[in-house]
Order: C-alpha cells, then sequence, then structure tokens
DNA sequence: GTTCTCGGCCG
DNA sequence: CGGCCGAGAAC
C-alpha cells in the first residue's frame, strides 16, 4: 500500500504552486512531518529561505508560514536585516548560494527609467525627473552589495561583466566586483551624470574626500568609440528581444489554435 | 546519476 | 522544540 501523498494546491502562494507534507514513518523522529513545495514547473522545495531565493521579490514571503502554507499576520514580527556578517569576511572561495540572498539591496533600483516596450521598433525611455532629494550614504557603503550576484530562475548565477580597462576604483575596495556594484548602484540611484571621483584628493584620502554620490572609481572618459559600441550592443540585444517576443508570440498562437483543434 | 529520508545542528 | 540542510539510503 502507498503512504497517502498528496500535493494540495498552495492558495497562498501564486498558481500552480502545490504543497505536499510527508510524515517520518521510522527512525528516531518518527511521526514528525517535512514540509515540501514544488514550483510550477515541479522544482521542489524544503525550506523558506529556499523558496524566497527562487521567488525573489515577486512575493513577500515576511508572513507565509511554511509548515502550515497560509499567510500569518502574526508574523509580522522583526525583519532579519542582516547581510553584512555573512557576506564580509567569510567569502573566499565561490559565494554560498544557500546563504547570500541575490535579492537586490537597492530598494529604489525599480523606481528608475526603465525601457517601456510600447511597440518597436520606437521605444521610448521614461523619465521619472522627479526623484526624491538624495539621501546622505555611508562612506564605502557599497561594499555590502559584495557578494551579490544575478542569477536565473533556477539558481544559476550568471556572468558577470567585464570592466573597461579605463575604470579603476578608489579606496579600500578595490576588487572589480566592488567598482561593479558601485557604478552599477550610481548609474540606478542618481539622475545626476555619473563622472566617478573628479578631487584628486579623494585618490589620497577617500575617507576625507570621496564623493559619496559618485563610484568609487576614478574619474575617467568616456569616448565617441566607447559610445557607438554601447549603441551597437544595445541595438543587438534589442534585436535579440524581439526576435524572442516574435517566437513566442507564435509559439502561444500555435498552442491555442492546437487546443481548439481537440 | 537522482530522489527520498532521517539525523542532527543550531537558533 | 522545530526549521533547515547534510548526507546516507534507496532507486
Amino acid at each position: 500500500m502507498i503512504m497517502e501523498r498528496k500535493r494540495m494546491d498552495c492558495p497562498a502562494l501564486p498558481p500552480g504552486w502545490k504543497k505536499e507534507e510527508v510524515i517520518r514513518k521510522s527512525g528516531l523522529s518518527a511521526g514528525k512531518s517535512d514540509v515540501y513545495y514544488y514550483s510550477p514547473t515541479g522544482k521542489k522545495f524544503r525550506s523558506k529561505p529556499q523558496l524566497s531565493r527562487y521567488l525573489g521579490n515577486t512575493v513577500d514571503l515576511g508572513c507565509f508560514d511554511f509548515r502550515t502554507g497560509k499567510m500569518m499576520p502574526s508574523k509580522l514580527q522583526k525583519n532579519k536585516q542582516r547581510l553584512r556578517n555573512e557576506n564580509f569576511s567569510l567569502f573566499k572561495g565561490k559565494p554560498d548560494l544557500n546563504t547570500s540572498l541575490p535579492i537586490r539591496q537597492t530598494a529604489s533600483i525599480f523606481k528608475q527609467p526603465v525601457t517601456k516596450v510600447v511597440n518597436h521598433p520606437s521605444n521610448k525611455v521614461k523619465s521619472d525627473l522627479q526623484r526624491s532629494s538624495e539621501q546622505p550614504r555611508q562612506l564605502f557603503w557599497e561594499k555590502r552589495l559584495k557578494g551579490l550576484r544575478s542569477s536565473d530562475v533556477t539558481e544559476e548565477v550568471l556572468r558577470s561583466m567585464e570592466l573597461p580597462k579605463g575604470l579603476q576604483s578608489v579606496g579600500p575596495a578595490t576588487t572589480d566586483e566592488t567598482l561593479l556594484s558601485a557604478i552599477a548602484s550610481a548609474l540606478h540611484m542618481s539622475s545626476n551624470p555619473i563622472t566617478g571621483q573628479t578631487s584628486a584628493a579623494a585618490e589620497k584620502n577617500p575617507a576625507v574626500w570621496l564623493n559619496t554620490s559618485q563610484p568609487l572609481c576614478k574619474a575617467f572618459v568616456v569616448t565617441d568609440e566607447d559610445i557607438r559600441e554601447q549603441e551597437l550592443k544595445v541595438h543587438q540585444a534589442r534585436k535579440s528581444l524581439e526576435e524572442a517576443l516574435m517566437a513566442d508570440g507564435l509559439a502561444r498562437a500555435a498552442e491555442s489554435t492546437r487546443d481548439t483543434d481537440i
């Protein structure tokens, strides 16, 4: 006889997610139960951290109770805002994907201008000019971004970007990784031009002279050639996107006609 | 190799 | 005590 093991729908999660409870039937912990979740694609999840890593910011699991599968408003308690302790020292080799949150720490990042797909080819960029006035920032706060990586839905880490030779970091955090984070953050968080640290004094004594609204890199020059290359990259990326959207549209159309034929 | 299961650590 | 995850067992 096969033990009853149904995957139940879980209303607290997006459609398609299933919850399963398995009772331990032997050993010292017999009688205890383990709870698992299955994504719409069938991937199994066995803890809340694993689940929230996968769902990222799309679902707020703050008050989600993993065991019962329900939202518990009482769980509103303290939000864990750590990161610094773990992420700082321990990264020698590969970042531990089980403990480092691949979630953006720059909360304002999505409020920035984004490319709006109206209908190619005349895409426009939203310009959101009424940014709330910039807040004071901690010196070298970009170091907190250390270890954050982008990853796809299967938690595979994506290839990181390479930086041009002309970009050199300033200050004690001199890794390429931090430099990239600093520049990316500056681009997203400020509507002003990004110039790098224009004061020569910042190189000698960054703790005193650093301009915190600029990334931790020396002043750099962007040539017309750089701009042309970047335009080309963007053009190609948009073309790829257009082709992908087109292919997706065709696939959906094919699928729906097939469904109605049945 | 993958999946299942229980032990055991740690908070 | 229970969540979480390692690792051996099972397949």
